[in-house]
DNA sequence: ATGAAAGCGCTAACAA
DNA sequence: TTGTTAGCGCTTTCAT
């Protein structure tokens, strides 16, 4: 690597001056009536000498760094990590690189990212939130600080979000498992129980059995810490299994709890769906031709990032997100798979 | 938001230099022998303004931007995404932030995110390559741009590189299927076949085979292209079903193809294991409960991301990185399940 | 149609 | 023990 070619040394070359270069090399040439000559020459002549415009010094002038950061609980989710790429693909199309960072559910953890990102001067964020409300978020707003909520969102902000129906999601499962005859409906449930999409996923299911007069006791609403789903799901699943009193369904709250709830019964050699039927919140790929097959509520996953980082760009170019455009609720549908559906 | 808080404003108001304050932010202040008490008014300014350093300005001083790129092919494959969380975790702890890229295993889009990840002056590089060759990494070599290779390594290269015993764990494979009896083998793999770690598990198989005076015939060694495993194993497999001329065991060589042969081998309503065996390089949380269990040979995939952030951190530290060092090959092991075990 | 000059916020050599 | 000063490479306002 020889030496660095900067402006300047473009300029010299050519004994003119550092900002007719910069304007023609920012295609700003004939916006400023520069001759066509001259702007010929310059490119040349950057080509020539293969310069390599120092993104460190643009950015720091110009406060912009064409970068975006992304927050998530946990990247090793395949639900993130879909959310992540297709985020990506958008974003480098734009020029956008992406920082990702996985905050482990963490309100901490997630405050020091967020810190850490601005402090980079990232040109917006699009996170999924751990937080108990928006105060942090509405800051954001104030200060004009592009950014977007997924996933979980909160109420009274004007913070942009894009998440999924999660009420109707659950109402779904809920009378999926009316139509199956099926009463003894346990929820399993994560905490902390603020996060919206959980307190949606719970109300939306609740109410439904309590429309159909259906009252679930406390043992049947499991709540796994978030943090030690690994474990608990198949503790807590065993102690309700040894207290004899078992549910005839149980409905996940999202794909882990889906996936270690299935590993779980396994163990304790409970029949899906013969002994218990079972719905999660969230699709996998796996869940369809796993034995048996795993009925679950599907989300437009890719459609979260696609949607969140158009209008993070939006932001980003300054435009207004009018107030209509700033919660998008995507629909989400069930999928009958076997897990569910008792052998006729 | 208000008004952005710099050095000078905390040098200003203490009426101290810049120069004072950026050694003591820095750590530098014992090292300087600036005084305790003047070091802890810094700091309880710093801290009382709510100071933010611009990491910009400091990278644009130093020419170090604490950012690191990493490319893998797929974000969304848990193997790459559990590789960089685990790169995530220890970068962050260094003060690091990760640009995440995905190749989509396409050389192009591999340099473009190369040329790009440099432009943006991160300070060292983590990429499991697509190339053909070690070309573009021996440039980076010479010109001491820390980089560490994982997954895919090249021969003739000083390029740092993290990978695993891809021939032992495949040899585990044959054996264990010689073991029980299993003589007629398919093996699905994937093209493009220049990927070191295919053509190590290929040749690690083939040549165990060969051993036992096994030779398979072509139409068992399926090649599924990359971009395309969604369709192709189901299509390969079917036809090789109608041919009639079905193996009595498959071994898969990545955990895709291994979990789209699952889900062929259900549509096509072949059993497994009574009908045909299957072991998958590359174990996943599902294989343990699905059923059948699916037996794997397990990757120490964290321990990958670890090492090669190590590796990394110690060339943009300036530290050589001895020639014994700079090609680790972790062990793997077989994870024997249902799928590959004659029940009784 | 082109140039001079200021300055973004920080670090580091050199002074004091 | 602390301060002065000179840039890093670029963009942009204001002159010419």
């Amino acid at each position: 690597m020889s030496k660095k070619i900067s402006l300047a040394d473009i300029a010299e070359s050519l004994r003119v001056s550092k900002t007719l270069v910069s304007l023609v090399l920012n295609g700003k040439g004939d916006k400023y009536g520069i001759n066509q000559q001259t702007q010929k020459k310059v490119l040349a002549k950057a080509k020539e000498l293969n310069y390599i415009p120092n993104v460190l010094a643009q950015g720091f002038r110009t406060g912009k760094t064409k970068t975006i950061g992304l927050i998530v609980s946990d990247i090793t989710n395949q639900f993130y990590s879909r959310i992540a790429r297709r985020i990506e693909d958008y974003a480098w199309a734009q020029g956008y690189s992406v920082i990702i960072c996985s905050s482990d559910e963490s309100i901490e953890k997630e405050i020091n990212r967020i810190k850490l990102l601005q402090s980079r001067k990232v040109d917006g964020l699009i996170i999924s939130s751990s937080q108990q409300n928006a105060d942090r978020f509405s800051q954001f707003g104030s200060a004009n600080f592009p950014h977007v909520l997924i996933d979980r969102c909160f109420k009274n902000t004007d913070s942009p979000c894009v998440t999924v129906d999660n009420a109707a999601g659950a109402k779904m499962a809920a009378q999926h498992f009316f139509e199956q005859g099926l009463k003894d409906i346990a929820l399993l449930s994560i905490t902390p129980e603020h996060i919206s999409t959980i307190t949606e996923r719970t109300n939306g299911f609740l109410s439904t059995l309590a429309e159909a007069k259906i009252n679930i006791p406390a043992e049947w609403h499991l709540k796994i810490a978030f943090s030690n789903i690994e474990n608990e799901v198949e503790q807590k699943l065993t102690e309700l299994y040894e207290s004899g009193n078992m549910p005839k369904a149980i409905f996940a709250l999202n794909n882990n709890l889906t996936s270690h709830c299935l590993l779980a019964l396994r163990k304790l050699n409970i029949s899906i769906p013969n002994d218990i039927a079972l719905i999660g919140f969230d699709d996998m790929l796996y869940f369809g031709f796993n034995q048996p097959s795993i009925s679950a509520v599907s989300q437009p996953v890719e459609e979260i990032g696609e949607r969140a980082f158009d209008l993070l760009l939006r932001q980003i170019n300054g435009e207004t997100i009018t107030k209509s455009e700033r919660f998008v609720r995507l629909p989400v549908n069930l999928i009958v798979r076997e897990s569910s559906t008792k052998p006729q």
